[in-house]
DNA sequence: TTAAGTTAAGTTTTT
DNA sequence: CTTAACTTAA
């Protein structure tokens, strides 16, 4: 099949590796012994648990070298798998560089851009199109609210997310709806979870479309109906690798099973400690019990780590070690000590983002780093503005990474959907979402008659649009979306001649969309059209770089990308993003903000019904977040934050105070600590947004009330001058009941309102 | 049918 | 505080 792959018959055999007789060789150099290890163990299952930093990239590049060069395998024979298409890019490129000819035959992918290529060819098997369309989050919510009405289920009792989730986890467990149904039995809540998941598989299948999860469970499937098609690829991936095997579900797991089921040469490389997707399914003992799963595995550990300095690599080890649950090993560093994890806490949460913007500036005018080297985590996306208005009137150059997809973009996705449309009418949601943007005088009424009438003749909407004359009832609405329809069709034929970018610019063009939008004049509507001349350079680039670029072969691109792909190391930008996304990444300077119990780790891990295990992977998270730094980590947290609306109080993140002190620079205020009361203040905070404000008027004629706020009592009332340690005297406003404690809110002379609790603010009657 | 206006609900984390 | 969903008037 490929004539081009270099045979060479050098053997190395097992038990004969010795680096001594590997000096001089290109691969084995800047190796250690057990990386060594590692890339020459090439026959059967392989177990690499690699620590952070430690090198598991360029094990996995030089293995693929070695492969190729060493043992004559085809580059062909050869599978990557990743979980974000950025990592799959940087292997692909550490690759070509590494092995030079016939690197461009290795499948190197992610686990969903795998299924696709593989489902494009053969779903046809399992009645689909193979041409199907791939629904993003917010085309799942949208099937749902629909079969939620038509199943006549409460949305306000049941929420649409609800039964996405338990289908997902579902799917990810490869439970299918018939499996599902049996297990339901006897259950009243679960018989109704499985009429949605049934239906919900009825409408995508309709639709000839698949969710995220689908890619991965209906390629096992196909696996499992068709022995041939299995036989084939089984054939053909000889070699497979999986990184980050830590966050497989048992579906991915399967697909990998099936796959290496001939051959078992499957390379896994995982952290267990680095394990922070168990909410999308990720199956933890995928990773603890491969061995039972192959027996014949090999298990290698990298325990060196190569990033981070001493300091760093310690309170790392220091968070860390408060997991039980965990395969024991031991992270060490040859690296320099390095400067003291540096800690700070701040009064508020805009304190905190002055103090990041400021930091920056001044490592940066110093020249001791670049804005490309800083990085700012957090837990929560909602947390990414407060640094974004400070870098804004700082004149830091940022880029933030995740919160709504580009691709989710309202404007983005009517425009994909004229494309979609134009590509294949059998989605009819994507049909639905446009046929009234812009304005065509097409309204609720109207697409529910066709809508019927489609479902009732078994047509899609499309199609039942291309008949719209015939629907009874639609009256001289079926004039108004003749021109909506042959619009879509002269475009289809276009598409013969055109190019992609051509015939997008005709859509824009055409439908006015963005003649539209300069009318409104708005900074609103001016990112939106800032964000579709980006979707016209996203498509120009892919007809440049794809070999024959086609308008399904876009559209499919475009399903599949993550916001972290766009990262781009040569720009010279502060990088801000959450802890999950920034998996995989490292950076010199590194921020973690926000580390306050409550919010990392978050409120609902400590409320969850198995706190243990849910901690245990907020902690993984925050080992995650302190290992992506290389030189200099700085911890911050804020005593006061504004979450939804609502002044929280929060006390230092028990991670911090897992650090060694001896590590830390700047300290955990203690005397502080003491006054918290035994009460959390999450759950003060959580209260008082139920309270009902003690009227102005009730609190006169002001007597002395005292009230027992469980461990403490309030000696004054509204109208009261008080004394508060840092902000001074002013004059109570406000009394709030809460369920343990009260909301006080005082006017101060100097520092403005604020809202304390009472228990905290240590308020003095003058 | 649409646009404006009001109200309710929501925040973990994402391919 | 923000966004989505619902209501009402034109």
């Amino acid at each position: 099949m490929v004539g081009y792959l270099r045979k060479k018959t050098y053997i190395c055999s097992l038990d004969a590796i010795d680096t001594k007789h590997q000096k001089g060789n290109r691969i084995m150099e800047q190796m250690n012994e057990k990386q060594q290890e590692a890339v020459c163990h090439t026959k059967g299952p392989l177990l690499i648990l690699a620590g952070a930093g430690s090198g598991k990239t360029r094990v996995l590049t030089h293995r693929t070298a070695y492969l190729i060069d060493k043992m004559g395998v085809n580059p062909y024979s050869i599978m990557a798998i990743t979980f974000t298409n950025k990592a799959a890019g940087e292997m692909r490129q550490r690759i070509d560089e590494i092995v030079g000819f016939g690197s461009d035959s290795i499948w190197v992918s992610t686990f969903h851009s795998t299924c696709v290529r593989i489902l494009r060819r053969h779903i046809d098997f399992l009645g689909f199109d193979t041409n199907f369309t791939i629904y993003d989050s917010d085309d799942q919510k949208t099937v749902m609210k629909d079969i939620c009405k038509r199943l006549e289920i409460d949305t306000k009792i049941y929420k649409e997310k609800f039964f996405l989730s338990v289908i997902s986890s579902a799917k990810d467990s490869l439970i299918n709806p018939e499996e599902f149904t049996l297990n339901a039995q006897g259950d009243f809540q679960k018989q109704r979870q499985s009429r949605v998941y049934m239906e919900y598989q009825k409408v995508l299948k309709a639709n000839n479309a698949l969710d995220f999860d689908d890619l991965i469970v209906k390629t096992v499937e196909l696996f499992m109906a068709n022995k041939e098609v299995l036989d084939y690829y089984q054939e053909r991936f000889q070699y497979i690798m999986v990184d980050e095997y830590q966050d497989t579900n048992t579906a991915q797991f399967q697909l990998i099973k099936l796959l290496a089921g001939k051959y078992k040469n499957l390379c896994v490389v995982g952290d267990d400690d680095q394990s922070i997707y168990k909410f999308r399914g990720a199956n933890i003992y995928n990773i603890l019990n491969f061995e039972k799963e192959f027996p014949s595995a090999k298990v290698i550990k990298l325990e060196q780590n190569y990033r981070s300095t001493q300091n760093i690599l310690d309170a790392a080890n220091g968070v860390i070690a408060n997991n039980i649950s965990r395969k024991d090993k031991a992270l060490w560093t040859k690296n320099e000590v390095g400067e003291k994890v540096a800690f700070h806490q701040f009064d508020t949460a805009y304190d905190e983002a002055d103090y990041v913007a400021g930091d920056i500036i001044s490592k940066v005018r110093n020249a001791k780093y670049e804005y490309k080297n800083c990085a700012v985590l957090y837990r929560t996306n909602a947390q990414s503005r407060l640094f974004e208005e400070r870098f804004i009137q700082s004149n830091i150059p940022y880029k933030i990474v995740g919160g709504v997809n580009f691709y989710s973009r309202k404007e983005v996705k009517d425009l994909l959907s004229y494309l979609k449309t134009i590509d294949n009418a059998r989605d009819d949601l994507a049909v639905k979402r446009i046929i009234n943007v812009p304005k065509r005088g097409i309204g609720a009424t109207t697409l529910t008659r066709i809508a019927d009438y489609a479902s009732e003749k078994e047509l899609t909407f499309y199609t039942a649009l291309r008949s719209a004359e015939e629907i009874p009832g639609l009256g001289r609405s079926s004039s108004k979306i003749a021109p909506f329809v042959l619009f879509i069709q002269v475009m289809r034929t276009k598409l013969e001649f055109l190019s992609i970018s051509q015939i997008l610019e005709e859509i824009i063009e055409q439908t006015g969309y963005v003649a539209e939008l300069e009318a409104e004049d708005t900074i609103e509507a001016k990112a939106r059209i800032e964000n579709i001349d980006e979707l016209l350079t996203k498509v120009v680039s892919y007809e440049e770089s794809a070999e024959t670029p086609t308008l399904s072969g876009f559209l499919e691109e475009v399903a599949l990308v993550a916001d972290i792909d766009s990262l781009d190391e040569s720009n010279d930008y502060v990088v801000l993003m959450t802890l999950h996304s920034a998996k995989g990444l490292e950076f010199p300077q590194v921020y973690l903000a926000g580390m306050e119990d409550g919010l990392f780790p978050s409120y609902m891990s400590i409320a969850s019904d198995n706190p243990t295990e849910e901690l245990e992977e907020e902690r993984r998270l925050c080992y995650v977040g302190i290992t992506r730094a290389k030189e200099n980590l700085s911890i911050s947290c804020a005593r006061q934050r504004m979450i939804r609306g609502e002044t929280q109080y929060n006390r230092v993140s028990r991670f911090v105070k897992e650090i060694p002190k001896e590590l830390l620079e700047g300290e955990i205020r203690k005397e502080k600590e003491l006054e918290i009361p035994e009460t959390p203040v999450y759950q003060k905070a959580k209260s008082a947004f139920k309270a009902k404000p003690m009227a102005l008027t009730q609190a006169q004629p002001k007597p002395f009330v005292s009230v027992n706020t469980g461990n403490k009592i309030l000696d004054y009332a509204i109208g009261d001058t008080v004394k508060h340690v840092k902000f001074g005297t002013g004059i109570v406003k406000q009394i709030m009941e809460g369920g343990r404690d009260f909301e006080v809110t005082v006017e101060f002379e100097t520092a403005g309102t604020k809202k304390m609790f009472a228990s905290f603010a240590k308020l003095q009657k003058q």
